[in-house]
Formats: C-alpha cells, structure tokens, sequence
DNA sequence: CTTATTGTATTAAGTCATTAATACAATAAT
DNA sequence: ATTATTGTATTAATGACTTAATACAATAAG
C-alpha cells in the first residue's frame, strides 16, 4: 500500500511517484513496468485508477507499452535527464515563492535551508 | 478573482492563501475581515466554499468573529509567530525531500539554490 | 424601533474521482 | 492450437466539492 493522501487526485498521485522513480533512476531506461493489475495490487487502488495513471505516463513520453509485453521506461536518456533538470528548478523556483509568501527574505533563506541540511533529516 | 487551480479543492486554497497573508503579516493582528459575500465575490466562488473556508480558519485559530461584526484575525501574535516558523520548517523538509527523490544529493541543492537566488526571481 | 449587514443553515443539482465488476482483444508462452 | 497474461473498454454506484438559490438569526447603525 502505497502512501497515498486524499488531497489530491489519486492518479496524479501514482503519475508523479513514478515519474520521480524514473527520473531519479529508481526505474532505468528500457526496464519493465510491472503490469496495471500488479501495480494497482501494490498501491492498493483499483486496476481502473491505475490504468489512468498509466495513460497519463504515456502521455508524457516516459513509458511505453505494447499489447501484451507491458510496459517500458523510455528508452530516451536525454528525454528523462532534460526533465529532471526542469523539475529541479520548478522545484527550487516554487520553494523560494512559498517562503517569500511567508514572508521570508532571500537572504534568511539559504541560512535556514543550510542549517537544515547540516542537521540532516 | 483569485488564482485557484482545479487540482485541489478550492476552500482548502483558499484558507491556504488568507493563513500566509496572516502569517506574512498581509493581514494584521486584530484587522478585520472582509465578508464572506464580499470575499466570494472578490476570489469568484461561491459563497457557500468561501464559508467553508472561514470555518475552517475559525477551527485552525487563525481568525475569529462575533455575529455580526464580522472577522477578525486573532491577536494572538505570539500563535502566529510560531505557526510562521512551523510553517517554514515543514517547507524546507519537504523541498530537501522532493529534491533527494528527484536524485539530488545535499551537497548539490546548496549551490542550485544560492544560483537561483543571486539570479533573482 | 427599523433597517442593513453579517454569519449561518438548508436543499438541490452538477461534476469529477474513485471503486467495483466484468468483458473483450492481442499476443507471448506452452 | 490452447492458455495465460496484459492492456483496454464499459457500465454503474458512491462520495466529495462546488455552485445555486434561498431563508433565517443576531446585532450594529440609523
């Protein structure tokens, strides 16, 4: 049973974890995806809910499926490598909006954020 | 209007948005409120969703109004204050943990960040 | 006292995500 | 050829969020 909150769409959910799977290399280029029964089994929703994210990931270019052999990671490095630098800076670009939004200054942030990382989690 | 997306309900927008226009101190210790009316005709919801904000900004302590006074934001700076820091610190964990899903290493995120910030947003 | 403002409650309808239960289609494996 | 696996499609039911249209209650303001 995947960690699954209630927020927010549950297919979106599924698409962005194993989106980051992919980009972070968890699941590498050309590996199978285990089939929409299994996966849904996994995570603990319906083969349908699945089916959607799986469609959705398609959509995207990062996997790709044929009839029966089921579903691969693409094959395109350059692709996933392009896209996790995009989201890096998403990321980063949304984070430094959020604080400011709290009302943080620029300077103030990168202080906290060492502390935090020398802290570790 | 406001900018909502429709990816999450909008009252839990909402409240997100007016608990970091306190928090930043947009809205002030003891200030009042605009109206339920007059704030669902400025953000284009209903009223009713916009009510349903408020009630919950009402539970979380953020606000709080007699009958026919209208809002008001608490005066309780020393709660906001700490809901402010609360607030920060649970967005740094969750960059530094999207960030290291996506692959990053700590070592990395630092200096992405420190350009991003000296190049301004 | 009367009126306007504000909060609150109610009922109904529409949309969307999700679950559920099946069924069918294509093909790899035997 | 037959079977099992996988993707895909369909239909129905449920629940949550939202909009809509009102109505009522409390009280500040006149």
């Amino acid at each position: 049973m995947w960690k699954l909150d209630a927020d927010r769409p549950i297919y979106m959910q599924i698409v962005e974890r194993i989106e980051k799977q992919i980009i972070s290399g968890a699941y590498g280029s050309g590996d199978r995806i285990p089939s929409v029964r299994e996966l849904a089994a996994q995570a603990g929703v319906n083969p349908n809910t699945m089916q959607r994210a799986m469609t959705e990931l398609e959509r995207k270019g990062l996997i790709a499926g044929h009839r029966t052999r089921g579903r691969v990671v693409t094959e395109d490095r350059e692709m996933i490598e392009e896209r996790r630098g995009y989201m890096a800076k998403e990321m980063i670009r949304e984070f430094l909006w959020q604080m400011r939004e709290l009302g943080f200054d620029k300077e103030e942030i990168l202080p906290l954020l060492r502390q935090e990382v020398t802290d570790d989690v």
